[in-house]
DNA sequence: CTAGGGTTAG
């Protein structure tokens, strides 16, 4: 007879040398001999389906949990909860979590990690709370919930968690100095990222990339060449991340020569093959600049597999350059791939709309109800008093609805007297163009703007955020506003930054 | 004898 901790030495035997299989049948001759695995071997087990993304035997694991008692223990409670995240069940890690008796601090910054991707409110909630049932967060928790606050994008909070970080004296090691660029890059400012990086004793491939791209995404490419030329003349070696990153910045401040050379020097000189990732940013860079010819040209002659993506990238170059045939190629090949994502459609709406082929954009509004696909729904969120606001097209229920709309409509006739005209190609329904304008004066851009101008002090920028890429109007509204109300803008869309001053976008109208 | 952390393309 052969006791648990035999067993235990076998399976973390097994683990250890990656075979999995022996462990599962292991696992399985335990169970067939009536044996209570103890607190090692069932963690070990877990963190194998967690890895394995293996959903389905973590729960053969809890059911015996349970059955055996075994839930009042830290460790196979902990690990069962991280198996559950990183298997995007976040609701049963929930469940968990929510009956364990004693939650450590690993067990905390676990879950606090599952809602920094999904629901990064809750992760920053849960802190609180944490923090108030007395747990002090260590460095890894504070890398957690500083990744939470990126995720977000919500400077109040990140600068409170930056403020804590320096009270406390945790040292700026490489994983929480980097965490913390991002932080401040996604929150929106890109100095205060840097900030950090110059502030580091030690930086790491991760930590060059991630101030890359936030140059990047922030539209100024000439300050992401130029650290990345400061990265080699470091001697840091630049991977493929590093160059996704790089690549990116080029298109999006539509440095092209700059971004052709890097590409060729990839393999040329860095001995690094492109994957589909550079072929995305090359294609965006060279459409974005009208080079259509060369864009599809790239795609035919890569040998590497193309995705949906990729496509996008084209479509939304042939959007810019009103290439209806390209437009279709490009369509064609993004349906077939995948039918099933509504952005697609409205992409091809818009296409069509701008082009004025009203009947292309019913058949496309057709074929989205037919395959039961909705627009997601657009929202813009903005920090007011280390409190969040959130507005949806046409939202009333805001507590200052009434002092919002009034500013707004003054705002919108001061626009229209320095030359403002509604673009509503950008209202896809179709209703009366007295109706599409009364939406599109509502988008919740506009009214979280509007928000923010009667309640951020002159002379603060007024941040927001949007869950979709910002609306081509609003974007112009933006850069009016930025002139005529003098007031700086920063919009986080979903793709990048947007800086408004003075009647210009730091992105050039390069989007 | 165990555990939790950072970057990237539309």
């Amino acid at each position: 007879m052969r006791d648990t901790t035999t067993w235990s030495v076998m399976i973390g035997g097994f683990a250890k040398v990656g075979d999995y299989a022996s462990c599962y049948a292991t696992f399985r001759e335990i169970l067939r001999c009536g044996v209570t695995p103890d607190n090692y071997t069932l963690p070990c087990l877990v963190r194998i389906c967690r890895d394995r993304k293996d959903l389905r035997m973590g729960h053969v694991i809890h059911c015996v949990v349970l059955k055996d008692g075994l839930h009042l223990d830290h460790f196979v409670c902990a690990s069962l909860v991280d198996m559950y995240t990183k298997c995007a069940a976040v609701d049963d890690a929930r469940w968990l979590f929510d009956r364990m008796l004693s939650k450590d601090l690993v067990t905390w910054t676990v879950m606090i990690a599952a809602y920094a991707d999904c629901n990064a409110y809750e992760s920053l909630v849960l802190f609180d709370r944490m923090r108030e049932e007395g747990l002090v967060p260590d460095k890894v928790a504070m890398v957690t919930v500083v990744n939470a606050c990126a995720k977000l994008g919500a400077m109040h909070r990140a600068k409170f968690v930056n403020d804590y970080i320096l009270r406390n004296s945790f040292s700026l090691d490489v994983i929480l100095g980097t965490a913390m660029i991002d932080m401040f890059a996604k929150c929106g400012s890109v100095e205060y990222a840097r900030e950090v990086f110059d502030r580091m004793k030690e930086r790491n491939v991760i930590t060059w990339s991630s101030m890359i791209a936030a140059y990047g995404y922030h539209g100024r490419g000439k300050e992401a060449i130029d650290l990345f030329h400061m990265m080699l003349s470091c001697g840091m070696l630049p991977n493929r991340v590093t160059f996704v990153s790089l690549l990116y910045a080029c298109s999006h401040a539509g440095l092209i020569e700059e971004g052709l050379r890097f590409f060729d020097s990839m393999w040329e000189e860095h001995a690094i093959r492109p994957d589909v990732k550079h072929y995305t940013c090359m294609v965006d860079l060279l459409g974005r600049a009208g080079r259509l010819d060369d864009a599809i040209r790239l795609i035919e002659a890569m040998n590497v597999e193309k995705d949906e993506r990729l496509w996008s990238a084209l479509l939304g170059a042939c959007r810019i350059h009103k290439n209806m045939e390209l437009a279709e190629k490009a369509a064609d090949s993004l349906l077939e791939l995948h039918p099933q994502n509504p952005g697609h459609y409205v992409l091809l709406s818009n296409i069509y709309a701008k082009a004025g082929k009203w009947e292309k954009v019913a058949r496309f509004r057709d074929m989205m109800t037919q395959r039961n696909l909705k627009k997601v729904p657009g929202w813009t969120w903005i920090e007011v008093d280390n409190e969040t606001h959130r507005f949806s097209v046409g939202d009333r229920s805001h507590p200052q609805a009434e002092a919002i709309y009034e500013i707004l409509m003054n705002v919108i006739k001061k626009l229209e007297m320095a030359g403002y005209v509604p673009d509503t190609d950008f209202v896809l329904q179709d209703v009366e163009e007295e109706v599409k304008q009364e939406m599109l004066y509502t988008h919740s851009e506009k009214l979280a703007i509007a928000f923010g101008l009667i309640s951020i002090p002159d002379g603060d920028p007024i941040r927001i955020s949007k869950n979709l890429r910002v609306c081509g109007d609003c974007h112009t509204f933006s850069k009016m506003v930025s002139a005529v109300m003098r007031r700086s803008i920063v919009v986080r869309d979903a793709n990048r930054f947007h800086h408004f001053r003075e009647g210009s976008c730091s992105c050039g109208d390069y989007w």
